[in-house]
RNA sequence: GGGCACGUAGCUCAGUUGGUUAGAGCGCUACCUUGACAUGGUAGAGGUCCGGGGUUCGAGUCCCUGCGUGCCCA
């Protein structure tokens, strides 16, 4: 009697198995573990909604990879983060609760944050659970959780020690929606966006006209300067000249610099303070005035004077009417350009003058390169992502945002002279609204007095924080007995670093920049990027507009995590794919073929202990053949998966699998298998059947477990496949290895011959027959006739003769019944 | 405009360092209720490997070039 049920509901199976994993503790990190481990940065997904089906794709594939390694016997220290705050979980915050910040006040607003936070947490760790994520749930944290704010805060205070994190009051790309600067990484590239392209005269001192086409004219009351290119002959005249702006009057110097296209509009640019990054280079380099006449919300102010109030949309037509009017008006087309939007909230980006700290980025660009190359990337063209990024760079990396809910900045302002005063690590972390500078008089002008120093009143970007989960993974096994140091000491740098290829330029590079500031080393020795799931017709899926087809609750209960794991590792390392059900459907198609193959063969396995040695006598060619067909599947899976190529593995299994054991062996030894009495049949398909349940354990966990549990884990000695060794062939799999695959090769031959005449007839592949004489070459004769029991058992022939034939070929003449 | 990737059967994709007759799944056709499984099995049809040029005894694979698609960055 079979030890398995004849049904695998997966309804029913994959919670109740996901509860033994709960319960003994399987997927549990050991400190004290002599050997190699395996350390995971496990992406902190953003607490801002609902689970995505690209987390679904993502977070399985590395699963995948943390499931191998553990086989192979690595100490696996596999934590998991959300991501809960900052901007995103601020305007999740808003939107979910109906409240504003800046109406319900700073504490009220956290408060609501963290509530919120807490709810979307839990809900999304049953998520993970229940799609079989190998994670040890006691390594949980919070990118707002005290240990991290710690971290957080202790990084910038290192880094501001260093040099590498200043505060300057400086351009920064700003959005006038969130009302806070965003750093560069932020900012998304909109096309063709429409706009007018206006051309206005100038005044020159000599009564001519200096004609200026511009896209924003709202900015003229800003405009510090005209420049020219200096190869321009049109205007070379003019370098050294001024130009006086119409409407507000401003006499401005008209320069030259490389950076003004002769090309482009009229040639003659004005440069605002400022209208985009071009005017922040010039207004640096050449050291103009500074005129800012855009407030923080996005509205003119006083310096725009008449248009004072207005927005930038409202003044931009203000002052092409007024212009207009005038007859100053002189061209206008309507063009489409590149803008610049903050990601978040899509509002066209602004340049504005703030105090803000940034961390340096610009001046270490080779360093940072470096840095990539001396870790793995999967796939390895990745990399070059990484890099194209960092030499793209044009910002240093801005850390401030202008917001309530995220790390505070541990420092306080000198009222007198602006004396930075930070923290001291023992007071970490610290909100500095709270609580008193470590000083009672200014370290660096002496002053003093009740509330004499002002605590920095803004957040860090969240990056600032998650750009630390390798520091903040640290202290996660500080309840286990181990300090962060002995961590650090002892498991740095991590191995693995898994993420979709959409954050390499912010969670990557930031956390690669971190790690080399504060250790002078990398964080990972390998990076697994994977690719977006699309929708089923291959495009993006938005996550505004999830349908319920491409819920990723819905899918795990309409299809079984299993099935849809199976789809995540159906497409080479790194690709975007398609959401498929035809794909969900072949992996439940695996699921039952594994279940009914290990049902089959445990009904004649019951007891079976199998010896230690391979029984080499007892085994016939047909054995031979599939063991080492086996041996050599061991092989190529376990090499793609050592080099992160998990959907070429789990082809190669299946393959093993569905043709050479169901298709083929089982049909052709089931013969002897009923006879009873055949311990190489036993031996062949007891590892068969147990080695392919563990090559599938890391894609399909759930089904691997049950048969596992159910049929092999008394002789194999461990309590669940994930925990029990990765199969390797044994040697005596391997020997003999050419001619046993001729042998089997011929052994298929037959059965194809034999199966072709029958299906050329209309017969049932179970047609008895009456002789059939197999004539093959001399070499393989012997091996044929050794398998003669198995050829008759596949064939229904009445008799079988084997012959040595005049070519190299094997031929098959059959007889039907009289 | 620059970079990266992709273009193989009706569809989704594999094709390792160049090497017999280019593969798989789904779909399609015909058949088989077989002693695990009809979510199964057997057999079969279906491809100028995006176009052009080159290297080579030999190119889906390497080089050049053109076209198309997607992403990243200006």
């Amino acid at each position: 009697m079979p030890a398995l049920p004849p049904k695998y509901d997966f309804r029913t199976m994959e919670p109740a198995i996901q509860a033994t994993w709960d319960e003994s503790g399987v997927y549990h990190f050991d400190p004290g573990h002599p050997g190699d481990a395996y350390l995971v940065d496990t992406p902190p997904p953003t607490v801002s909604g609902r689970i995505h089906v690209g987390h679904v794709y993502s977070y399985t594939q590395a699963d995948i990879m943390i499931r191998f390694h553990r086989m192979r016997g690595r100490n696996v220290f596999y934590p998991f983060g959300f991501d809960d705050n900052g901007l995103p979980t601020e305007v999740f915050t808003e939107n979910n609760r109906g409240v504003r910040a800046r109406d319900i006040g700073r504490r009220a607003f956290i408060e609501a944050c963290l509530g919120l936070s807490h709810e979307v947490e839990e809900q999304f760790e049953r998520f993970w659970k229940r799609l079989g994520l190998s994670v040890d749930w006691r390594l949980r944290y919070s990118t707002i959780d005290e240990r991290s704010r710690k971290v957080s805060q202790g990084a910038f205070l290192h880094l501001h020690a260093s040099g590498a994190a200043y505060r300057q009051e400086a351009p920064t790309l700003w959005c006038t929606t969130c009302r806070t600067g965003v750093a560069q990484a932020e900012v998304d590239d909109k096309a063709d966006v429409p706009s007018q392209f206006s051309t206005i005269p100038f005044a020159l001192d000599d009564g001519k006209e200096l004609l200026i086409a511009t896209t924003r004219p709202e900015l003229l009351a800003a405009c510090v300067a005209v420049f020219v290119n200096p190869g321009d002959d049109r205007f070379r005249h003019l370098v050294g000249s001024y130009a006086t702006t119409p409407i507000f009057g401003a006499r401005v110097p008209i320069l030259a610099d490389e950076h003004a296209d002769p090309g482009k509009g009229t040639g003659a640019v004005m440069c605002c303070t400022f209208g985009d990054v071009t005017d922040v280079g010039w207004w640096r380099d050449h050291g103009l005035d500074l005129k800012i006449a855009v407030t923080a919300e996005g509205r003119m102010n006083e310096v725009a004077g008449p248009y004072q109030g207005l927005t930038l949309k409202q003044a931009r037509s203000r002052v092409l009417e007024d212009l207009a009017a005038s007859g100053l008006v002189r061209a206008q087309r309507a063009i489409e350009h590149v803008v610049g939007v903050h990601e978040r909230c899509g509002t066209e980006i602004e340049y504005l003058l703030a105090g803000q700290w940034f961390i340096r980025l610009l001046d270490r660009k080779q360093q940072w390169i470096d840095a990539g190359r001396r870790m793995s990337w999967h796939p390895d063209h990745m990399r070059t992502r990484y890099e194209t990024w960092i030499e793209g760079l044009n910002w240093d990396w801005n850390i401030t945002r202008q917001r309530y809910y995220g790390v505070a900045f541990p420092v306080w302002y000198c009222r007198a002279c602006n004396h930075v005063v930070t923290a001291t690590p023992e007071m970490l972390p610290v909100d500095p609204q709270d609580t008193p500078p470590p000083v009672t008089a200014c370290p660096a002008c002496g002053s003093s007095g009740d509330d004499w120093f002002v605590p920095d009143p803004d957040v860090m970007d969240t990056w600032a924080t998650s750009s630390l989960t390798p520091q903040i993974c640290a202290t996660l096994v500080e309840p286990f007995g181990m300090s962060a140091e002995d961590f650090e000491a002892r498991f740095r740098p991590m191995s693995l670093r898994p993420n979709a290829h959409d954050i390499i330029r912010t969670w990557d590079f930031y956390t690669i920049v971190r790690s080399v500031y504060l250790t002078g080393e990398i964080p990972w020795t390998d990076v697994l990027i994977s690719g977006h799931a699309l929708d089923p017709s291959g495009k993006k899926i938005s996550k505004s507009k999830l349908k319920a087809a491409e819920d990723p609750t819905a899918m795990l209960e309409q299809f079984s995590a299993d099935a849809v794991r199976y789809w995540t590792s159906s497409v080479r390392t790194g690709g975007d794919t398609s959401l498929s059900e035809e794909v969900f459907r072949n992996g439940s198609k695996l699921v039952t073929k594994l279940w009914n193959a290990v049902r089959f063969g445990s009904g004649f396995l019951e007891g079976y202990a199998p010896p230690a040695e391979a029984p080499v006598s007892e085994l016939n060619p047909t054995d031979r053949w599939l063991l080492a067909r086996l041996a050599d599947t061991i092989g190529r899976a376990t090499e793609y998966l050592a080099q992160y190529e998990f959907a070429a593995a789990r082809i190669e299994v299946e393959k093993f699998f569905w043709t050479d054991l169901c298709d083929n062996y089982l049909e052709i030894a089931k013969a002897r298998l009923y006879d009873g009495e055949s311990p190489g049949a036993h031996y062949t398909l007891h590892h068969a059947l147990l080695t392919v349940t563990k090559l599938l354990a890391p894609f399909i966990p759930h089904v691997t477990d049950a048969v596992y549990t159910g049929a092999f884990a008394e002789s194999d000695g461990h309590g669940s496949v994930h925990v029990s060794r990765w199969p390797e062939p044994s040697a005596a799999w391997t020997s003999g290895n050419e001619h046993s695959v001729a042998v089997g090769n011929a052994i298929l031959e037959v059965t194809d011959a034999v199966r072709r005449w029958k299906s050329d007839r209309k017969l049932s592949v179970a047609a008895p027959l009456g002789h059939i004489v197999v004539r093959a070459p001399v070499a393989i004769c012997d091996g044929l006739r050794e398998a003669a029991r198995d050829l008759v058992g596949v064939t229904r022939a009445g008799t079988l003769s084997v012959e040595v034939g005049d070519d190299d070929a094997v031929t098959v003449s059959i007889s039907a019944l009289p």
